[in-house]
RNA sequence: GGGCGAAUAGCUCAGAUGGCUAGAGCGCUUCCCUUACAAGGAAGAGGUCACAGGUUCGAGUCCUGUUUCGCCCA
């Protein structure tokens, strides 16, 4: 044990040592391994003077020197480690990080993340499961080489310049210099994760669940090498896959020309010297190898079975019939280009037709394309057409609106091309996927999705892996020196393998390529609790429960996480999916650096506290939805934070030096705003409890903040100002650090900062934990539920909104106290029992409050709360006049009310199909609407 | 072409299984530096819940259709 302070320390302390203590200094260092906790000091104010604490907390709540020093301070205690929960052998609750990329910077995606995550994770460990975050960071494989690829330019030189080796070597140590970066800015989010248990995608470990992934797959015939139509990133040049394509609504062009015949003339015209057709790519010509037409298209069936000869290489080409063609679109016939169109690619493999590559890797064409061999793709596109035009091939151009493939990364152009890589037969693995979900084994919340996820699983095709890149997990297979290739976790197994195979050690030259990053994130929940290998972390904390993450990568993440963890594991890799929308701007605007509209996170916490984004991001949003951020909100949810902060100042400095807390508050001591507060409470528990297990956070958020702003602050601390004053003070004290102690455990999950801070300045049981992170979430304790209480309250609360309400008409100066008549009726004696908080909410004067009515003569403004009649004799200042339109005012909506409530009960069928609950209640509110009527009536007729 | 979402106060958004007079923040009007808080307090204005039907004793909420905007997939 670190400090040397006794677990029950609770001597009272100087009143110097808040500043000590805000360097650290008290709670010593524990080591992250250590379970024993630090008893930290709370600090009773001295005795004597209520009003003047003995230590001031500042007037304003300042994030900026609390912050830091709180989360090391739990860092330190080790409360982020399972091993340290309440219950550290207890059910474990369990989420993996949505690694983001190890360069990158931290965005409102990633803030959003953290918030909800953290907010998860900390409600748990509250609740006593033994919670476990694990962080840790994905190696990014194009964006990484990017980025390092751009700083060897700006130093003059290339990748291919300074060789493989040295080229990694300078991405790991791009990885270690910016990894810090992100990290820290996770730290500051206040991520409560487990950072000794941090994992990196390639790491040794993770690097070896690749390995063994793709040698199992392999070895179940799931991967396999081929040649196929890829999605080609020319200016990355590398393959991606199906949806790292975008597609982008373009105006293009549609161009028409004459297909020639062969042995016919173009003056024989359309069906005979040639066939017309129409094509958004005209250089893609050069690579046809067929023409195609409908089996029943009058127009050209006859032609079926002979040739074609290519514009400009006279290549002749069969004209061949399928029923994909579509006889209405363009000229109904269709070209045919294997090698450079999905469609064509299928199509061709239906006919064995040849497929041609007249492209090379950079998008120039190659020496299939003759003549315009060395032209960059859109050059020759021009030239092409140019010189069909000369040949008089053209028939006409439209402008066409059509779907352009680009790169997701970059935005260029994607090309479509046969190229040979490395693919996952998906199929399988989506079939588990799709049960997995179907079963209910797997929840993805909002449940909406789980129609999008089924289609996308329905309709999966191989997933190509491979790319041409050097920064990521190589490829484990070898290549023989006759390209017999051997699959293996390591270079001696392949090489074993190869001499098995050959009879002697041949020279291997290992597949240049590596993998899809998003193939090892596909094995995080699993590879970084130590997967394959049969560790106790896997054993103990997998399947892990939540994956939380942005809808936008439900395809390249979560669906790849469940194909691949039943897969390898046998087991769903956790069993609630919950997706987040994206942040955007306070219009809707995505968030981007060429609008200028990015809200920054860092500036946001540097300005307003984490505390205020978390509550913003958190209480702004709703399970899958966008969300608009604006600093408006976020200033407003500081303003929250101190409010808070000021509330708790507020009851700080009403305890005297001796005040022992008793938890919660015995009944029989308590009066009427005590146990009203205690039966608001109550609700706000149960209520944030069941929010928070439907992943309702937002709603939670937003109900506790109503409750501790108006209600506990607004009502009931008002309310107990004039009673800490007198004999029954204690009880009060003990109901507003109650209620506030459990409030700031509602709240922990949201804004922990601000809430940890005060929460140690509460006095606390000796039995009570340590800190608030590691503090028991409340229940509601169902001796403290009081109907009456509330509904007695609740009248109070409309007498004193009536009056402030006649105040401000008559322009009352605020300060001003005035006196009052209660003709309170069958709330007599509620109000005569609660005078003084009255007296004190509505500002009345203590020597002039009457039970009764007014004497005779006296000019009063009337009021009628519920079945009170209030008179303020406020002589001639009182405008009959103005009394009786406000009356018949009020009169009015009463009846109106009235009359609706009148309706409902007549209704045979609502008194005998609606619950008995609201039946009852419709008979209340008549009842009480029939009173206030009269009292209105009684009021109008003494005015008139 | 298929699917999904959104449409509620001037703005940004909440409104679980249908059930009192539909809420909040910001903005707006009036007043107040009242000894927790001006990053605050009090009072107030502001909504035919996109539109049209339907189910129901009862619809912002459920169903059908329409309009507008956005997203995903092909």
């Amino acid at each position: 044990m670190g400090g040397g302070h006794s677990p029950s320390s609770s001597k009272v302390v100087p009143r110097n040592l808040p500043s000590l203590r805000r360097e650290g200094f008290l709670f010593g260092v524990a080591t992250s391994q250590s379970r024993c906790w630090l008893r930290p000091l709370f600090y009773p104010p001295a005795a004597g003077n209520l009003n003047m604490p003995s230590f001031t907390l500042p007037k304003a709540y300042d994030f900026r020197t609390t912050e830091s020093r709180l989360y090391r301070w739990w860092e330190e205690n080790g409360w982020f480690k399972p091993e340290n929960s309440r219950n550290p052998d207890g059910k474990p609750f369990v989420i993996s990080i949505p690694p983001p990329n190890v360069t990158g910077i931290l965005h409102q995606g990633h803030a959003l993340f953290v918030a909800l995550e953290d907010l998860m994770i900390r409600y748990q460990r509250m609740r006593g499961r033994a919670a476990l975050w694990v962080p840790g960071t994905d190696h990014a494989g194009i964006a990484t080489q990017l980025q390092v690829e751009k700083k060897l330019h700006d130093e003059g030189t290339s990748r291919e310049e300074i060789g493989r080796e040295r080229f990694l070597e300078e991405c790991w140590a791009w990885k270690e210099k910016y990894h810090g970066r992100i990290v820290s800015q996770l730290r500051r989010l206040g991520a409560s994760c487990d950072w000794d248990r941090e994992r990196f995608t390639m790491d040794e470990g993770l690097s070896r669940a690749v390995r063994e992934a793709f040698v199992r797959l392999y070895r179940m015939g799931l991967i396999y090498r081929d040649e196929y139509i890829v999605n080609w990133s020319p200016g990355l040049q590398t393959a991606v896959s199906d949806v790292e394509v975008e597609y982008s609504d373009e105006m293009g062009t549609l161009y028409y020309f004459k297909y020639p015949v062969a042995g016919a003339s173009l003056e024989d015209g359309p069906g005979v010297g040639y066939i017309p057709v129409a094509t958004t790519r005209p250089e893609t010509i050069l690579g046809d190898t067929a023409v195609a037409v409908h089996p029943d298209d009058e127009r050209y069936r006859h032609l079926i079975g002979k040739t074609c000869l290519v514009p400009i290489l006279n290549r002749p080409i069969p004209i061949i019939h399928d029923t994909y063609v579509d006889m209405e679109f363009g000229t109904g016939a269709l070209k045919i280009t294997p090698g450079h169109d999905p469609n064509d690619f299928e199509i061709g493999r239906r006919h064995g037709l040849q497929i041609i590559n007249i492209m090379n890797k950079d998008a120039t064409l190659n020496h299939e394309a003759g003549p315009y061999a060395g032209l960059e793709r859109f050059e020759a596109r021009k030239k092409l057409w140019a010189d069909m035009a000369a040949a008089g091939l053209v028939i006409k151009e439209e402008p066409y609106r059509m779907q352009v493939p680009r790169a997701q990364r970059g935005g260029e152009v994607i090309e479509p091309l046969v190229s040979t890589q490395w693919f996952v037969n998906t199929k399988p693995m989506a079939e588990m996927g799709l049960a997995a979900v179907r079963s209910g084994r797997i929840r993805i919340i909002p449940e909406r999705f789980t129609k999008v996820y089924y289609h996308w699983l329905e309709n999966l095709r191989p997933w190509c892996i491979s790319r041409q890149l050097w920064w990521g997990h190589r490829i484990p297979a070898w290549y023989g020196p006759d390209g017999h290739i051997f699959v293996a976790h390591t270079e001696e197994e392949a090489h074993e393998a190869a001499r098995e195979h050959y009879g002697e050690p041949v020279t291997l030259q290992q597949d240049p390529d590596v993998l899809d990053t998003w193939f090892s994130s596909g094995l995080w929940p699993f590879s970084t609790l130590g997967w394959p290998d049969d560790t106790p972390d896997l054993r103990r904390f997998y399947p892990t429960d939540v994956l939380e993450t942005g809808y936008d990568i439900l395809f390249f993440w979560v669906a790849r996480m469940i194909m691949q963890g039943l897969m390898f594991t046998n087991n769903i890799p956790f069993h609630t999916v919950y997706l987040h929308g994206i942040v955007r701007d306070e219009t809707g605007r995505k968030m981007s650096k060429t609008y200028g509209n990015v809200i920054d996170p860092i500036e946001v916490m540097d300005n307003y506290g984490t505390d205020a984004l978390r509550f913003t991001l958190l209480t702004g949003s709703t399970p899958g939805n966008d969300m608009n951020l604006s600093i408006e909100r976020i200033k407003a949810n500081r303003n929250f934070a101190n409010k808070i902060w000021n509330a708790t100042r507020f009851v700080l400095g009403n305890l005297p030096q001796d005040f022992r807390y008793s938890g919660a508050p015995a009944r029989e001591q308590l009066d009427l705003p005590d146990r009203w507060i205690l039966h608001r409470l109550n609700h706000i528990i149960r209520l944030a409890t069941r929010l928070f297990e439907n992943y309702q956070f937002g709603e939670a958020g937003r109900q506790v903040y109503e409750f501790l702003w108006g209600e506990f602050a607004d009502w009931y601390i008002e309310a107990a100002k004039p009673r800490l004053q007198g004999e029954g003070a204690e009880p009060v004290r003990q109901t507003l650090v109650y209620v506030l102690d459990q409030t700031l455990r509602l709240l922990h999950p949201f804004i922990p900062y601000v809430t940890e801070e005060l929460w140690q300045h509460l006095p606390h049981r000796q039995d009570e934990a340590p800190a608030l992170i590691v503090a028991a979430w409340p229940e509601a304790d169902e001796g403290l539920d009081d109907e009456e209480a509330a509904a007695g309250f609740e009248r109070l609360r409309e007498a004193v909104r009536s009056i402030r309400n006649a105040r401000s008409e008559y322009n009352v100066d605020p300060g001003r106290r005035i006196a009052a008549y209660f003709d309170a009726g069958a709330e007599d004696s509620l109000f005569r029992s609660q005078i003084e908080v009255v007296t004190t909410l509505a500002r009345l004067d203590p020597g002039r409050v009457h039970f009764g009515s007014p004497p005779e003569g006296e000019k009063c403004a009337a009021l009628v709360a519920g079945n009170v009649a209030i008179f303020l004799p406020l002589g001639g200042m009182v405008d009959v006049e103005a009394e009786l339109a406000r009356l018949q005012k009020q009169l009015a909506e009463t009846e109106k009310r009235l009359r609706s409530a009148e309706a409902r009960l007549a209704n045979e069928n609502f008194v005998s199909k609606a619950p008995a609950r609201v039946v009852e209640q419709a008979r209340q509110s008549l009842s009480e609407l029939q009173e206030q009527r009269a009292r209105l009536l009684e009021q109008i007729e003494a005015l008139s």
